[in-house]
DNA sequence: CAGCGTTGCATAGGCTATCTATGTCACGGC
DNA sequence: GCCGTGACATAGATAGCCTATGCAACGCTG
């Protein structure tokens, strides 16, 4: 109830977050993991919802940016890994790059003066 | 044809660019004028098109946070004038501030390790 | 062993905001 | 009097995220 009201995520970010996330963790990861790993290295302000976050995976297994395989978590639930392909690696690079080229122009509008 | 392939204006970003646009401006702008101030000040980085920059300064009339009169141009043409409310000053600020806030979080994602 | 909580995945439907494409109105030049 | 252009406007398509809901399977407990 103390509504520590986190921000969604950005339009046209998800994919992004996701794929650098995957690539940043040594092995591999399943949904919970990545959704958790993006709150916590942005100490909680963003929240992935799982109905977004589902459909993302989706999208880019077909169009095959990332694999998974199903396997078990410690606990022995049935889970589905992911791991980056080599195609996912170079859009994850594109990604990084138009979302810092687009940034910047907007602080540039942002700045004073 | 050389596609100088300008980026869109990310959702949800279009409205604090445009109130920070007035903001900039020491008198009034119209809509032709906005949306020239923000690609040259983006570098010719962003495009804004007058399909998306026409309805949001509609939105932003009916919240009120910009107010417009007609008049005219240096060439005689009739145009709406916008300028910022004192509502519109307090809400590019809240949005500024999320934006940072959601920006910085996505750059504690992307930092290498 | 039946029920229940929890983990993890999945989808349907809606909403918001942008883009594409098109249209309108009026001024000025020829 | 016609046409190019400046400026505003809107309809429809599209994309992507969120809400809500559901399902399957594991383990615990009485």
């Amino acid at each position: 109830m103390t509504a520590t009201e986190r921000d969604p995520i950005p339009p046209g970010t998800l994919d992004m977050l996701v794929l650098r996330t995957l690539a940043a963790a040594g092995g591999e990861l399943h949904g919970f993991e990545i959704a958790d790993a993006i709150e916590r290295r942005s100490r909680d302000v963003l929240q992935v919802e799982e109905g977004s976050l589902y459909p993302a995976l989706q999208r880019m297994l077909v169009k095959g940016w990332i694999h998974g395989e199903w396997g078990r978590t410690a606990e022995n639930r049935r889970a589905r890994y992911y791991h980056l392909t080599a195609h996912g690696r170079q859009q994850l690079a594109r990604e990084v790059e138009a979302y810092k080229r687009v940034s910047s122009a907007i602080a540039r509008i942002l700045q004073p003066a």
